[in-house]
DNA sequence: AGCAAATACTTGACTTAGTCTAAAATAAGA
DNA sequence: TCTTATTTTAGACTAAGTCAAGTATTTGCT
């Protein structure tokens, strides 16, 4: 681990590897989790720190950044091989799904309108199992919510149910 | 156009109708652009209304929200025919590009996890053809720069060039 | 046309996620 | 060990968007 930062010109700090430490524990979680999971780790590092090494890491392409649908920046371990993600529009729960075509076909656009195109990412929205069960529950009783739609969580303190399920 | 909104239950107003027109004309806008364009229209709207407007279209499958990589959420009229966005990292432009697989078998994840599955999102990134100009003048230059990555325009005052590509 | 109720708009404070800057601390090479 | 370059910290700042209370506009009805 300290030889993926030195053979990459970075200095090693503690900070720095733990911040690698918790981004492969958990995939899939927000610089604010990481922060906190390092914090129990190591004892104490600043946001700053966190967001700058997260963001050295992306740039050397050893972490990969997945920016969605308003919720905040999610980081993840696994690069290189060309995988999706498929995303709880309840929960935000993140899963990993291997590409549906194979290796990295569909890098191919149609027509790539003279763009020279270095990335394909798919992003596939849903429902998780739990979340389609809540829905039904909340749906069946007969006390018509006032405003917005029923199954939508308020947006406040998502549930962050983030988790992977390697294979 | 009236009778849109008419149709789903909404009030006809003039902010809502010049909203509407604005994604209309400028797609791919953020929802300040659209704000700036509406208050040429008509006078004046609160930014409130303007956001408003288009949760309530969007929440009524009128207008797309499409909200990737850091950048502020953008809108578009186009929805129902599962197309996809090609975005510049250089300038943040966003084209449009039809499904490179026809209708929408892109939907089919190789492994659902037992998700509900409902919407696809395929973003192709890349670099529209005069940022890849002017990333090449400026590296023939010889003159290291300091830090960063000399190609990212420094993420300040954004150029914005959303355009469509209509075909 | 006029009126009451429902819906929409305005204003301005607030929140969240992330960035900038300058100073203090730390690591690496001589 | 000393010097210099790089990192880390702290805290102010920014951008994008949300919340809430009060005011204004639409709409359906008479």
């Amino acid at each position: 681990m300290k030889g993926v930062l030195h053979q990459h010109g970075l200095q090693v700090t503690a900070q720095r590897l733990a911040t690698m430490r918790a981004v492969a524990c958990h995939p899939h979680a927000t610089a604010d989790e990481l922060t906190a999971d390092v914090r129990e780790a190591i004892g104490a590092i600043s946001r700053q720190a966190v967001y700058d090494t997260l963001s050295v890491l992306v740039e050397k392409n050893l972490v990969r950044r997945i920016q969605t649908g308003g919720s905040p920046a999610r980081y993840e371990d696994r690069v290189g091989d060309n995988h999706h993600h498929l995303i709880c529009r309840g929960c935000g729960a993140v899963v990993d799904i291997d590409c549906a075509l194979g290796a990295a076909p569909c890098l191919t656009a149609s027509d790539a309108h003279g763009f020279e195109i270095d990335e394909a990412e798919v992003i596939y929205w849903g429902r998780c199992p739990s979340c389609r069960n809540s829905a039904r529950v909340t749906g069946t009783v007969e006390m018509a919510p006032q405003a917005g739609s029923p199954d939508v969580p308020k947006k406040h303190t998502p549930p962050l149910q983030t988790q992977s399920e390697d294979h």
